[in-house]
RNA sequence: GGCGCUAUCGUCUAGGGGUUAGGACGUGAGAUUCUCAAUCUUAAAACACGGGUUCGAUUCCCGUUAGCGCUACCA
């Protein structure tokens, strides 16, 4: 044995910190995807932290929202979920833990002079950084002040020269001259915390060892770093993932369409699909070939999780692709067994207030003929209605183009002799469909066509003999007979 | 504007000092003729630009351009 084994302190410990002002949208929900692909690739923690700092934007209802879109991705939380609402008692010490250490200040300003500096200094072409005037004030008369009873914020006293820097585990060392960082705050007049010291408060105290979060978060890292060095904390290691865009290469938004992770669902995508659709956008296993010789690009969860590293995640941003997830839907579908797809499915079915009129086997049976061809789950409670219930639509562009002439006169009496049929099996059928076709006279793809739109009222379907087995003798015979007569 | 980051087909990406620059999605064409958004075959499609370094750069360095991010007592 190893004499040095791995301790639990070593094991990683990262987290997913959403803010709970909206719902989990798609970029937050790869960067939790991402921090929980790390922690159970390497057997650490996967924490979840609400960040509700922000009271007149947070809500309850939106957590709501982030743990329904975590738990739809199948993403589960080992730690958590704290909320740092509940914890300002630690943010307070923390703060006055660095104004002990002479790294930050009370700052009196008010927002609304604070505002007009920054915008007579834009409107002069100086930069809007707040001035430093109170980090002069000497601590005998801030002390008075704050003793009467005059408001302040705590602001963090930046060094005056030298640069700050952090080695990201992705974009390798980053820099910033400490001039480009103004004094910033971290109590604000009122005690609540802002972002920058609640994240480093909860960062130490949660013993977190990666911070894996969008790159969105770069410029504000010097300021944390900033900040460990004040407390005297070891720095964690830093792994900024690259943005999603929307397809005008802008930060992905509402103006894009659906954001939410739930709408996808909605649109009837397979979690694990969209799951491994949003591990491919930026991050690669680095060109795994499957059997082919080909780059592969559907990984199961467990697969995920035993390729999943840091090193992986790329540099640039991606823009979402909707056609690519589409893709991977139909392939999962595609691939999923019946039995897994049947409660998905049966959602669906109880969404459009719609009873499946059949038995388990026909059921089954159904949906296995029709995964090939499903772009999505709500298929199967529209366009596959036919399949499970027997009313349905016949779709007035399939029956313009296949029910047509003479041919639903036909499908009567083709209805006639099926229900007369003694045999009914995929090849009795055909049989008996292409005999009937040249004993009238006319190609059987006409009647094949026509029988088709008949009896599932599309256009698309699986192999109309296997759509007749699926459908049962009986119901063959009655749909065709009742197939509608043109009206001229 | 300032600061930071990035740059391979339309999109996601592999690759990496010498390659026919590979795959996938999407798109075009053909096949199947029992339809189809299914299936099969096939085609078009990229190293942003300019300087270096080098025998040789798509790959390394610098610059330009473009894009994105940050620039709050939001997170």
């Amino acid at each position: 044995m190893p004499q040095d084994t791995v301790s639990s302190a070593k094991l990683p410990r990262v987290r997913f910190a959403p803010s709970p002002t909206g719902y989990l949208h798609v970029g937050g929900a790869r960067t939790a995807l991402f921090n929980w692909l790390f922690a159970r690739h390497t057997g650490g923690t996967f924490i979840l932290r609400i960040e509700d700092t922000d009271f007149e934007r947070s809500s309850e209802e939106m957590v709501g929202g982030i743990l329904e879109g975590m738990s739809w991705l199948g993403l589960d939380w080992d730690e958590g979920p704290f909320y740092q609402s509940k914890r300002l008692d630690l943010y307070k010490e923390t703060a006055a833990k660095i104004v002990a250490g002479g790294h930050a200040y009370p700052c009196f300003c008010t927002k609304e002079e604070l505002e007009q500096r920054r915008k007579e200094a834009t409107a002069a072409g100086r930069p809007p950084m707040y001035d430093r005037r109170c980090r002069r004030i000497p601590k005998e008369e801030a002390d008075a002040r704050i003793a009467a009873g005059q408001p302040a914020a705590i602001r963090f006293a930046v060094p005056e020269g030298g640069s700050t820097s952090f080695n990201d585990a992705v974009f390798g060392k980053v820099e910033f001259s400490n001039a480009e960082i103004e004094d910033f705050v971290l109590l604000r007049s009122d005690g609540i915390p802002t972002y920058h010291l609640s994240v480093v408060a909860d960062d130490i105290d949660m013993r977190l060892t990666h911070i894996i979060r969008g790159a969105d978060h770069i410029s504000n890292t010097p300021k944390q770093v900033l900040q460990y060095r004040a407390l005297g904390a070891e720095l964690p290691i830093f792994a900024h993932v690259p943005l999603i865009l929307g397809p005008d290469k802008t930060r992905l938004s509402k103006r894009h369409g659906a954001t939410s992770v739930i709408a996808y669902k909605q649109m009837g995508i397979v979690p694990e699909a969209f799951r491994n659709f949003l591990s491919l956008l930026g991050w690669t296993p680095g060109g795994i070939k499957d059997e082919n010789g080909k780059d592969r690009e559907i990984f199961s969860s467990e697969e995920l999780i035993k390729l999943f590293t840091l090193e992986g995640i790329s540099k640039s941003n991606a823009v979402f692709d909707n056609d690519k997830l589409a893709w991977f839907n139909t392939e999962y579908i595609r691939a999923y067994p019946v039995q897994a797809l049947l409660p998905l499915i049966e959602e669906e079915w109880k969404l459009a207030g719609f009873t499946a009129t059949r038995s388990k086997d026909e059921i089954a049976h159904a949906i296995e003929l029709l995964k090939p061809r499903a772009r999505n789950l709500k298929d199967f409670a529209t366009a596959f209605r036919s399949y499970f219930a027997d009313e349905y639509e016949i779709d007035p562009a399939a029956a313009a183009k296949f029910l047509t002439g003479n041919v639903p006169t036909l499908l009567v009496e083709l209805g006639d002799r099926y229900a007369a049929a003694a045999e009914f099996t995929e090849a009795s059928t055909e049989t008996l469909l292409r005999g009937f076709a040249e004993e009238k006279g006319l190609k059987a793809g006409a009647l094949i066509n026509g029988s088709r739109v008949a009896l599932t009222g599309q256009t698309v379907a699986p192999s109309l003999f296997a759509v007749m087995m699926a459908l049962g003798q009986k119901r063959v015979a009655e749909r065709l007979k009742k197939v509608p007569q043109p009206i001229a």
